[in-house]
DNA sequence: ACGCGTCTTATTGTATACAATGTGCACAAG
DNA sequence: CTTGTGCACATTGTATACAATAAGACGCGT
């Protein structure tokens, strides 16, 4: 899209992950037009998408806040994101072609090259497992799937999931995707559908055992 | 919301919905801020909004068309919306309380005087099984859920459905409303989810015997 | 001191002008 | 006749000024 309006979207969304904008704190246009260097035209297009992904929200007269994300809202959207992607993985079992097992395969194993040595790298290993999951999506072939759920992938709470990830997590990870393929490879939906749920919820799983303990982390 | 925004939505979204606006016509925002009496500012809102709604899609170069809806879309919108509003009743279901099933005994009674009289009431059945839906939703306890499925919901081809409806289809919609309602006084989630998503294909197939053997039609 | 109404001010909504960008057509070269 | 290039135009993106509206402060009366 155009120039102002994505740097506008891109920065606050960098400051409402960071934690520079705290959750329920009050967002101004023309403070942060002034943030980001334009006018509050692109801010504004920026803070609807935002609002979208539910990152930020706005009260009855329309002013906008950083969303504030409780532990039930964080389990909510996971519930949210086991279902549409087990229901994306059941259709793409379906529908899976030798071409697109095979883009799946070798991202699987460009993720398992990323956990595999000394450290893991987690960027790496982010990417991979965002591109494994945006080949099932785009193998569903459902349009609305695909935008409904863009838009829960991006939450940063449950991106931010893996910096809380123990080694064996990563590895957990590497050999579900590992089921999953043997589940496309047989067109198994049901299976499909089955791991792909239980992949989500245990991801959930890492992050309530990551917070427990505690009340609220802004960074 | 503003008023000039929320014109300029709700008169592009009637031209969308009653075919003045042809499904793949393009769509200025200077000949719709004409036409809707105000600037391109809130034309703009308006478009992203319907484009939220799947009523407008954008190009590469971001310019605005009218969507036009394959059977293969319609039958995912269905598909989609079997799976979230399963989903839905299920949670519903786990969390019914008496005031809400009373709430809901109340707008099927309704619902049922407006098919019951010698000629069927369709404004009315549609006011009723909005609201019946609506309030499971509500019962749900999903902000995203609701987020969500509420672009679903407001799909002009389902909610159009009705209109093709038979006697017997009418109905239907009632006594499955009863098995819904028993569902939910048993807190029984799967049977409340099972009902729902078979209550909403049943409604994709009055719409595909409806428009059998006709290509498209415009209003 | 407390509630209530008004006034000030912060914030968002809208209009308009201008800049940037992409699209289609005309025309020339091969 | 086809293809490539460039120009004119249609359309969207951005900035800014102004209008409308809601939130908060202040003072008044009780």
């Amino acid at each position: 899209m155009a120039k102002a309006s994505d740097l506008a979207y891109e920065t606050i969304r960098a400051m409402v992950l960071s934690g520079e904008l705290s959750p329920g704190e009050q967002l101004s246009e023309e403070a942060l037009a002034e943030r980001c260097g334009v006018s509050r035209t692109p801010v504004r297009d920026a803070l609807r998408r935002l609002e979208a992904e539910l990152l930020v929200r706005k009260n009855d007269s329309q002013r906008s806040f950083v969303a504030d994300w409780s532990l039930d809202d964080v389990a909510d959207a996971f519930e949210m994101r086991a279902m549409m992607e087990g229901y994306a993985a059941r259709r793409a079992a379906e529908r899976m072609d030798v071409a697109t097992l095979n883009r799946l395969k070798a991202e699987n194993s460009a993720l398992y090259g990323a956990i595999s040595g000394p450290d893991v790298d987690v960027a790496k290993f982010l990417e991979h497992n965002k591109a494994f999951h945006e080949i099932i999506l785009e193998a569903a072939a459902s349009r609305r799937l695909t935008t409904l759920l863009s838009a829960l992938i991006e939450q940063p709470v449950i991106w931010r999931t893996a910096q809380h990830y123990g080694p064996g997590a990563f590895d957990s990870s590497h050999s579900e995707h590992e089921d999953l393929i043997a589940a496309f490879a047989r067109n198994d939906g049901a299976w499909a559908e089955a791991i792909m749920a239980g992949h989500i919820r245990r991801a959930f799983h890492a992050y309530t055992d990551a917070h427990r303990g505690l009340s609220k982390d802004a960074a």
